[in-house]
DNA sequence: ATGTAAACCTGTGCGC
DNA sequence: TGCGCACAGGTTTACA
């Protein structure tokens, strides 16, 4: 469900009120993605001293060490002073002196991971292939293009993969594809420079533009403090096959792509 | 090295 | 109403 959108909204709910808090018990329900790696007695006491995202991922930075968290496919983050019992999709509470963040995963793809420092083999592995946050500065159109003239995958696949900008998955890589007009099926290294650009600026544009409006809500993502995201009535093609283009009228296609749905328009993105 | 598919798990919607 | 199947916002791992 979460793409860098939800996952950044998801952090600006929580950063503020959990910052400076203390961590009063830690409760884990059935097993995610990967274990904690730790006892989690072991945080017991610590600060959360602030709450970062590195792609998909939220950084709880502790006094000491730190705690990955994925949301997976189904993952969302609730903080509140007082929330009900867990239900059977709550998978782990972490309480602290500022309230509960609580952990709602159907699915649990989603990871909660500790980790001694980002130089921990552990975080090194979940976080060391990651490629560039797309609204960082980092993120510029030079090393953009080198990697792109460099791939011979499907552009879509390219930008799912992680490796050469983060946090862009299907949704907004079908959304990007689209503003930038071009086919997501397009080989990478065919792509001209001014193509490249037009993708280049779309991925920062439909990543802003979805922060701003509070992200996707699908079925039920809701950012911690329980608001829904309104990115979804945005939405330009995913998700349409079959229903007009808005822009041209032209009926939206379906492409299956890695095992993943891709959504077009034929005579918009070529 | 690269490209494709299976795997993880649960819920939902659809055709019959 | 029930059953079986396809599919769902992600990512790693296994295997050609």
């Amino acid at each position: 469900m979460p793409e860098l959108p939800e996952v950044e909204v998801t952090r600006r709910s929580i950063a503020h009120g959990i910052a400076g808090a203390q961590i009063l018990s830690m409760r884990l329900g059935k097993p995610l993605r990967w274990p904690l790696g730790c006892d989690p007695e072991l945080l017991v006491g610590r600060a959360v001293v602030g709450v970062r995202r590195r792609g998909k991922y939220l950084l709880l930075d502790l006094g000491q060490g730190l705690v990955l968290v994925h949301l997976g496919m189904s993952g969302s983050l609730r903080f509140a002073s007082a929330l009900p019992p867990p239900d059977k999709h709550d998978h782990w509470d972490l309480e602290t002196s500022a309230g509960t963040l609580r952990l709602h995963d159907p699915r649990r793809f989603g990871a909660v991971v500790y980790a001694e420092s980002e130089l921990d083999p552990v975080a090194v592995k979940l976080l060391g292939g990651l490629g560039m946050e797309p609204l960082g500065d980092v993120f510029s159109l030079e090393a953009f293009r080198k990697g792109v003239k460099a791939s011979r995958l499907p552009i879509k696949q390219l930008l799912l993969a992680g490796r050469l900008v983060v946090g862009v998955g299907n949704i907004y890589a079908s959304e990007a594809l689209f503003m930038a007009g071009i086919r997501p099926t397009v080989k990478a290294l065919s792509l001209s420079s001014v193509r490249i650009e037009r993708l280049y600026l779309a991925i920062r544009e439909v990543l802003t533009r979805a922060v701003a409006l509070g992200g996707s809500s699908l079925k039920d993502f809701s950012s911690a403090d329980g608001s829904t995201g309104h990115f979804q009535n945005a939405v330009q093609v995913y998700g349409r096959v079959a229903e007009p283009c808005y822009a041209c009228g032209t009926t939206v296609r379906m492409v299956r792509q890695g095992q993943r749905s891709s959504f077009y328009c034929p005579r918009c993105q070529r």
